[in-house]
DNA sequence: TCACCAGTAGAAAGCGCTTGCTGCTTGAGG
DNA sequence: CCTCAAGCAGCAAGCGCTTTCTACTGGTGA
């Protein structure tokens, strides 16, 4: 169906070893003879068929990345810093969205082994058990035998090439922050149970409180799904379950943003009444009003960092670079009370 | 390197055909022998060869999706949209980035061409000149040479299948809306010059402005680059023009946000000192404050409808589907002075 | 004038799969 | 007991490229 090399070589009258030199530049064809052929691809419109060439190389030029979910920012963002390493050095990348399931994205790392992907990148935090994690296991051998790799970006794995942010240690830092500004009653919105982040960010909330001597009540534990109605439903539930409380901590930005819309909805300022912050700083933090509080992530550089370990073709490295997080203190955080 | 059919062939004492029978279970294969090629494949931690395979049955079951930029909720929702059709259809997306230049997009289309993508969608608005109108065209004719197709979504092109929402009538519509309010000194931020998308708004926002018997004045004009930024920054250019003006355009959501700021920076109040308006309504537009008055796109029905289009094996469709805006009055808009 | 080399082009052997066709076993029916 | 069909498995021919090796040409230096 269609236009083959063999096609094109023929209407130039050479034969099709010819005009494979002439499309990959890489052994020498009289200047007479390039034109020839380079008029024959242009006439027969004819493009290369990179399985073919896959298949004789053995290789794609192709980098597979797995994320969460396109259209959360955290995620976005992290893929604005691979593809800007990718570009930098021909490579191309392929999307993939699990939407949170393990077993989807187990079978897209399985598709991107299929596909002979030079490496793939996981991002976001382990979404499942060990059975999950034995096939990742799996699944990472096998890429390897095949001269490909496994990178993980922004959790951490044993045995792993890995990128990741500090997230339990922000969440403590953070929340250490708001003991000191007096808040004593702090509510917090979880993520998903099962992803790895979400549980790392609660378990430095929890540790912040224990340092101060706080016991964590459950009544001021709410979880959504990491989305801003996940946010905004589980805020919702908080001030229905009638516990008073003067800061919020959302396990990131976006719900902590759904949040402070139910909290105004139901009246309350912010930081008068309930300081509200969060974990990522996605760029919209700085848009809504207030402004949110919240930890830095470095979510471009984490992807650009995952995939300069995509690229290092020495193999074998397991880096697990550990990248700061950081407080940005902006208008949603004061003193309860203030 | 990677391990191959025949050696899974070998060590389960069957012949390569049998294997691939197994693997694609469209052949009766006899139960036990199916046993034990799994089991052999198993211990190898094989995986088929993708490009092996495309290249008999010529096929990648593969979509390829370009974008602007991924890390704009306008492309990440309408990803969403495409994804989920794809899911359900058992097919790939590649999502790549052009970032808004021409050439890149190009060379994204060429490489997806090479990949025998079963079809490619071209996401936003067009952001090239005639030449690459011409080279569209050349690669459109190539993609369906080789039975795969080029769909449009977020603009419409001539003799191509394509999804838009009708941007310059919903241009026009909210502007007609402020001019209702008693708005008279409109300003307007407008994207890149380069993107139809961009022009088309405003052009709606002009129409309106004509039919009210008002002329555009330039120095309440400017313009970025679609991101938070570029509207942040443009707001400022206005503001430090000195014109005064009550109501202000921007041509997406983002600009709209990042103009927000701006103005709340300048101690200007919204919508007492100036209604903000935006487009596009993506999911954050809700949470800013005050929440901002939009032009609903229906974006992941767009990216569902094109993934619908791109799946259709007839072939030769030509559909122009063209899905309605809807103006979402939230409280950034009010009466000019109120 | 001749041997040689630089510069080009072609022949052909795969790369790892799929699949049409052939062919071997069996068990059932005659 | 033979025939025949059903059920399985294997052979081998590609799919469209890349790349090694071979071969031809004309100029060059001896």
């Amino acid at each position: 169906m269609s236009v083959t090399l063999s096609q094109v070589a023929e209407l130039a009258g050479v034969s099709s070893a010819t005009v494979s030199r002439v499309l990959n530049a890489n052994y020498p064809v009289a200047t007479e003879t390039r034109a020839r052929v380079l008029h024959a691809v242009q006439t027969l419109n004819y493009e290369l068929n990179a399985h073919a060439r896959a298949l004789t190389t053995a290789s794609s030029d192709m980098v597979g990345v797995v994320v969460h979910d396109v259209s959360d920012p955290y995620f976005s963002e992290i893929i604005r810093g691979v593809q800007q390493v990718a570009d930098e050095a021909g490579r191309l990348i392929m999307i993939c969205n699990s939407l949170r399931d393990a077993s989807r994205e187990l079978a897209y790392v399985r598709v991107l082994r299929r596909q002979r992907a030079d490496a793939v990148i996981l991002v976001g935090g382990a979404i499942g058990d060990e059975a999950y994690e034995e096939k990742l296991t799996s699944h990472m051998q096998g890429l390897e035998a095949s001269n490909s790799r496994l990178i993980v970006c922004g959790r951490s794995r044993a045995g792993t090439a890995s990128v990741n942010a500090q997230h339990a240690a922000g969440a403590e830092a953070l929340t250490r922050r708001l003991l000191d500004l007096g808040h004593r009653r702090l509510a917090f919105i979880a993520g998903p149970a099962h992803v790895g982040t979400s549980r790392n960010r609660f378990r430095g909330f929890k540790r912040a409180l224990a340092t101060a001597g706080i016991t964590p009540e459950p009544t001021l534990m709410a979880q959504g799904d990491f989305s801003r109605d996940g946010g905004y439903e589980a805020a919702r539930r908080l001030l229905r379950g009638g516990e008073r409380f003067t800061a919020l901590v959302g396990s990131n930005d976006l719900m902590a943003i759904g949040a402070m819309t139910a909290l105004r909805e139901s009246g309350l300022e912010i930081p008068g009444d309930v300081s509200v912050v969060g974990f990522d700083d996605i760029p919209v933090a700085r848009d809504v009003t207030p402004a949110l509080t919240t930890v830095r992530v470095p979510m471009r550089l984490m992807g650009a960092r995952a995939m300069e370990l995509a690229l290092q073709s020495d193999g074998r490295s397991r880096a697990a670079i550990n990248l700061r997080t950081e407080i940005v203190e902006r208008e949603s955080m004061g003193a309860p009370g203030s």
